[in-house]
RNA sequence: GCCGGUGUGGCGGAAUGGCAGACGCAAGGGACUUAAAAUCCCUCGUCCGAAAGGACGUGCGGGUUCGACCCCCGCCACCGGCACCA
């Protein structure tokens, strides 16, 4: 459909190039002007381009940073790409390409793309986490990570990809499959590096006190990070030497505890092999469990299964009743010590297992009836059948038990968390080399920080091996080195980083892009962090925004960041939907390119419509028509300039015009975009009403809206015959006193219902509102020979008057 | 199952204790035009009514209040996240 109207080809061209040769919106390298720094999760340049949902977020944060321009702050505004990362390293397999080279292409269609639509960023400070001088810097983190005790190797059960052939942090892991290419997700036991970011649970959890999140973002994180106190203790074990320790959040609760419940991958069937009775039967239900991963072992937990450990039983230490030891996969070897001790009575899990295999139960909280279900309350229940704590409250009998374990050496008082070590490798070639390497004698020896970069070796050889090994590990030229402490033959490490560690720490370097001595300067880091201002997906809550918040808090612990969190607001955008309401996917049709939408409407209307859409947090389906709307809008501002009759604000549109200034300004600082776009239109709907504009108010209006739509405000503010360009201007700044209106309408109610509505003076006040309107006639007709109860005023509002 | 979010015209949404439906889309009517497009103007929640006007109306059921889309209690539906987390 051919749209007519300005030529928003031309005149977003020529700006597009005059922002871009004057490079107008690279940030200020003086230090003396108060600083903003708003950011966006740079994109990972995929072979798709850029998709429709980008420009929301990054539309945004456009219209914040541009109007912290003009209210004289020092915007940065950076852009960069997170490069690394599986989709590349596929199609590269695929298509016999390099990913160096796929990335090279893909990074230049998405600048360009991002630079059709006129963002105001600083391409002077471009980062690209695939290029060396970049993951110096990460391979440098890691090194510092490794000295500080925070990286390590282990041995443990992970999530094994059965199609990319990688282990997958439980985070990456959706629906039982790989959140990449969709596979089966499998357990398997490898040697894998490992961040130890659960000694930063309790920082990450104190830190969120101090920034502005969006609450639901805050709750996210706190409830991955999965705080809860209780006690950690010791059964003996009969019939073998040594103990069973458990994690549990009800100590009050062990005079209950009827039986226990192991993980298939606990230690304890390893250890006391020559004692367990039943062997095969285990170790068949154990390849069972290996077979399931965390979700499925969920899905299916409608029916419990477990085997009992014939053998060994354990001693409940405070009556010394000897109780049964289960294996079953309603345990997690992951969390807390991986093995439970059961209390049927008191626990929905523990029930439904008693009650399949017949375990016995015992009351030990009264207030429930535990023939029906599990009796879980903890605030009215109170303690019976348990010795020293009968007749004890929960709270009260669970610090009694504490001091009781502790006392007798069973067991202590522990903090557990939720939140699990991260997977810090991959066996995949497209990612940072981790800088170590593995000598016969030393064992593991970290790269001297001089010898960094450690470059991918450029090689055609990136194809994932069948035995998950990294591919970098059949590079003998590359993998053999000497070894940097005492010279014998070694081998490199071969595992990679995952895409997350190059996304953890980005933010910082766009303060400093350039600087080859350090991952940034303290100059520069003390003027520019925090991020005053992070927009991104809820998707990323609990992954990227989590990593980088640890790894900031361990750099700010070791002195190389000023501020103990990165982020000092952080606000998330909904998704654009199809126009059918569903995800936008290319299986399903639905996908809506913006090059198609620039080239129909052009960048300053999508970016438009992009605002004006619908509530900025909320998913909203795309609509081609709504977005013609936008256009029309534009085509309408266009010709205000054949409207132009006077030069200062008129008295008629007086009123209208600040209350647009002050609706912008402080919906913009909301993010309710589309209010404050909805109030413009409303006000330029007004103008046409009027038939004619001023000069002075054409130019607020060019202010207020360039922020949204750049392009046609600065060709206007030319057209004009303004000097200078629009973006250098100052925001609009508004009169409350010219808000003031002589009269303002009021609703008349009778009883809550809606009557009539009436002018009244502004200045009626609460006090004299009875005299005033009692006597008028309109008011009186509707009291006529009734009883007035109530009479209840807002000023400005309306009039209630209850009545019999 | 748990946690979070959402539920308002034909559609996207607005109103966070005070006139429900701002703004936009779609639709219908009119003007302009040889005609169409574009543009401009008007109508546009449902029901009753010729109209004036009235009744009903924000997922459902209760409650608080002079007054509830908004707050409280109990449900239902959809979306998202997490999950035998002991």
């Amino acid at each position: 459909m051919a749209t007519k109207g300005y030529d928003f080809t031309a005149i977003e061209k020529k700006w597009q190039t005059i922002w871009d040769e004057q490079k107008c919106f690279c940030a200020d390298h003086d230090h003396s002007k108060p600083k903003y720094y708003t950011l966006i999760e740079f994109p990972y340049p995929s072979g798709a381009g850029l998709h429709v949902g980008h420009p929301r977020s990054n539309t945004a944060m456009d219209i914040i940073g541009r109007k912290k321009r003009m209210e004289g702050y020092n915007v940065l505004f950076p852009i960069g790409w997170d490069a690394f990362g599986l989709p590349t390293e596929n199609f590269a397999i695929k298509n016999h390409v390099h990913p160096a080279a796929v990335t090279a292409k893909n990074i230049d269609r998405f600048r360009s793309q991002l630079k059709m639509l006129g963002f105001a960023f600083d391409y002077d400070r471009e980062v690209d986490t695939t290029d060396p001088a970049y993951y110096r810097w990460t391979q440098w983190i890691f090194l510092k990570l490794l000295e500080n005790g925070l990286a390590y190797k282990a041995e443990m059960p992970i999530n094994w990809c059965t199609g990319c052939k990688v282990g997958l942090a439980n985070e990456e892991v959706v629906d039982g499959v790989c959140e990449r290419c969709g596979s089966p997700v499998v357990r398997r036991v490898k040697s894998q590096w490992m961040l130890r970011i659960t000694a930063y649970a309790q920082k990450l959890l104190d830190g969120l006190d101090q920034v502005d999140f969006i609450e639901k973002v805050k709750t996210q994180q706190r409830n991955w990070i999965g705080r809860s106190e209780g006690a950690e203790l010791d059964f003996k074990l009969s019939g073998c030497k040594g103990a069973l320790r458990v994690f549990t959040t009800r100590p009050d609760t062990l005079f209950g505890a009827t039986y226990m419940v192991v993980s298939p991958e606990h230690p304890l069937l390893r250890e006391q092999a020559d004692k367990i009775e039943n062997l095969d039967e285990i170790a068949a239900y154990q390849q069972e469990a290996a077979r399931k991963s965390d979700f499925e072992r969920t899905e299916l937990n409608k029916d419990k299964t477990g085997v009992e450990i014939r053998g060994i039983r354990a001693i409940n230490p405070v009556n010394g009743n000897e109780i049964p030891i289960w294996v079953s996969d309603y345990v997690l070897v992951s969390y807390g010590t991986g093995a439970i001790m059961a209390v049927p009575a008191h626990d929905e899990r523990d029930y439904a297992f008693a009650r399949k295999f017949g375990l016995p139960m015992v009351e030990v909280v009264a207030g429930g009836d535990i023939e029906k279900e599990a009796y879980t309350d903890i605030a009215d229940g109170v303690l019976v059948n348990s010795g020293f704590l009968n007749g004890m409250k929960v709270k009260e009998a669970k610090a009694a038990m504490i001091d009781y374990l502790e006392k007798e050496g069973i067991g202590t008082r522990k903090i557990n968390y939720k939140l699990r070590d991260w997977v810090f490798s991959r066996q995949r070639y497209w990612g940072e080399p981790i800088p170590v390497i593995w000598c016969p004698n030393c064992g593991c020896v970290p790269l001297k920080e001089e010898d960094l970069p450690l470059e991918l070796p450029k090689t055609d050889h990136y194809m994932p091996t069948d035995t998950g090994e990294s591919p970098l590990a059949l590079m003998e030229d590359w993998v053999n080195v000497p070894c940097p402490k005492c010279g014998a033959p070694s081998k490199r490490e071969t595992d990679t980083m995952p895409q997350w560690a190059g996304s953890s720490w980005y933010f910082l370097r766009y303060t400093d892009p350039h600087n080859d001595k350090e991952l940034a300067s303290q100059e520069e880091l003390s003027y520019w962090m925090p991020v005053d201002w992070y927009n991104g997906g809820m998707e990323h809550t609990t992954l990227h925004l989590l990593y980088s918040r640890f790894w900031h808090k361990f750099l700010y612990d070791i002195g190389v960041v000023p501020t103990p969190e990165p982020y000092q607001r952080r606000t998330s955008h909904g998704m654009v939907l199809g126009a059918d309401g569903q995800k936008m996917s290319k299986s399903r049709g639905n996908v809506v390119n913006p090059d198609d939408v620039v080239h129909e409407i052009g960048a300053d209307a999508f970016r438009l419509y992009s605002m004006f859409m619908g509530a900025f947090d909320q998913a909203i389906p795309w609509s081609t028509q709504g977005a013609r709307g936008c256009k029309r809008f534009l085509d309408r501002v266009w010709k205000l300039q054949e409207m132009v009759k006077g030069s200062e604000y008129s008295k008629e549109l007086l009123a209208d015009t600040h209350q647009t200034i002050k609706k912008v300004t402080e919906d913009f600082d909301r993010m309710k975009f589309n209010t404050a776009i909805a109030q413009m239109m409303s006000y330029v709907n007004a103008v046409y009403d009027k038939g004619s504009i001023t000069k002075e108010e054409l130019k607020t209006l060019l202010k207020l809206l360039y922020p949204v739509a750049p392009h046609i405000t600065e060709e206007m503010w030319q057209e004009i015959g303004e000097k200078g360009y629009i973006h250098e201007q100052s925001w609009p700044v508004y009169d409350e006193n010219a808000l003031a209106r002589d009269e303002t309408e009021i609703a008349v109610q009778i009883n809550g219902k809606l009557r009539l509505r009436l002018m009244v003076p502004t200045s009626l006040t609460r006090e004299n509102a009875e005299e005033y309107l009692l006597p008028k006639p309109e008011v009186k007709a509707l009291t006529e020979g009734k009883t007035i109860l109530k009479f209840v005023f807002i000023p400005g509002r309306l009039l209630n008057i209850v009545v019999k």
